[in-house]
DNA sequence: CACCCGTGGTG
DNA sequence: TCACCAAGGGT
């Protein structure tokens, strides 16, 4: 390994020359040999990449697809998503997770068409600016798009990086994040950026897997210096994630004359901005009737029963939420509706974008 | 830098 | 069963 500092005064591990080119075909062979079908593959229409790239960000191949695919169906073209509501859009996210991705592409495709002609910007100090577009999504928009030299380092890539180098430090810290960003510069080709910037991430996929990783058929086994100790089982190195806080929380199905109670989250936090039931979190179980009929008493609502309905539970990536289910069958509708507030049919509760955590409490109540 | 932000699959 | 994870970004 030849010792380099970068810019930063970051010392990095640059493999020789020779290493590098045998890392650069290697991988190129054997992406062209073993690339997948995947419906964003299809063309090189920088929309099209950009809508995959925020679609993956953190969610599997198998799940974006079919929400990629009836995305483009319904947004084929910048244009057609630029002019669509914010409702529309986030209703097409449904079930994704992670909402303020949509929020912040559909602003972001917006700028492009105000700011820059509906062409999506092919320099990385541009396109970053745009709402949603980090370092990785940058990378892969310009290197795929439009073939230029820029790398895309996301999770496979340091996966990969940490076994072919030995990289024993956390890869959570932005220091390790550099250097990987460091390293994929140094590696990627001038003649397919875009081809091994997605070779590296594919072999992440389908070789070097987080799990009992294929080294048999690895194209860059002979080069990786974690196989040859017998210890790519070990890397990347990670820091434990904590547990997520379990929180109880009182879901409340509030009717009245056929038409039930949504309330808008709050627009920061978990959700934000999301139609959903009326939530009230840190009520336990146990005190979530009595909890219910303090709500009642001070709304002054005219009640004709309250029922516990059940409970459900629903993790999210740092709160795990114990819910208890309670029903409301109000008199008269003693609400009135807001920016935040709303009565609404069973019917047109389908057309709006409910988090799948509300999703699976309406099962347990139609 | 540490934490927040969803969801469903898997071994 | 449950810990871990999946083509990250924002703050």
């Amino acid at each position: 390994m030849i010792r380099k500092k970068n810019h930063k005064n970051l010392t990095i591990n640059l493999p020789p020359k020779e290493t590098i080119q045998v890392i650069q075909k290697e991988l190129l062979d054997w992406y062209n040999q073993n690339q997948r079908d995947l419906p964003w593959r299809i063309n090189k229409d920088p929309y099209r990449i950009w809508v995959s790239e925020v679609m993956l960000q953190q969610t599997r191949v198998d799940t974006v697809i079919p929400y990629y695919e009836r995305f483009m169906k319904q947004f084929p073209t910048l244009e057609d998503l630029a002019n669509a509501t914010d409702e529309q859009v986030v209703k097409a996210w449904e079930g994704l997770g992670y909402y303020s991705r949509a929020r912040n592409l559909h602003s972001a495709v917006k700028e492009v068409v105000e700011k820059y002609a509906g062409k999506v910007p092919d320099q990385p100090e541009t396109i970053s600016q745009l709402k949603g577009v980090g370092s990785y999504t940058t990378g892969a928009i310009l290197s795929i798009a439009y073939n230029k030299k820029v790398p895309a380092v996301d999770g496979n890539v340091m996966r990969v990086f940490s076994r072919l180098f030995a990289i024993k430090e956390d890869i959570a810290s932005a220091t390790t994040r550099k250097k990987m960003e460091y390293l994929a510069d140094s590696l990627i080709p001038d003649q397919a950026p875009g081809d091994f910037n997605q070779a590296l991430m594919e072999l992440g996929a389908l070789v070097c897997t987080p799990v009992s990783p294929q080294c048999l058929f690895c194209p860059v086994q002979s080069v990786c210096h974690a196989s040859h100790q017998g210890i790519q089982g070990e890397l990347p190195y990670k820091k434990k994630a904590k547990p997520p806080l379990k929180v109880p929380v009182l879901f409340g199905w509030i009717t009245s004359d056929s038409k039930v109670l949504l309330e808008k989250r709050p627009n920061k936090g978990l959700l934000r901005g999301m139609w959903a039931l009326p939530t009230w979190e840190d009520v336990i179980e146990s005190k979530a009737l009595d909890t219910m009929q303090k709500i009642v008493i001070e709304n002054n609502w005219l009640v004709k029963n309250i029922n516990i309905k059940g409970n459900l539970e629903h993790i999210f990536s740092h709160r795990h939420w114990k819910i208890s289910l309670v029903t409301v069958e109000l008199i008269e509708q003693g609400l009135e509706p807001s920016s935040n507030l709303k009565w609404i049919s069973l019917d047109d509760i389908e057309k709006i974008a409910l988090p799948n955590v509300y999703r699976k409490a309406l099962k347990m109540l139609v």
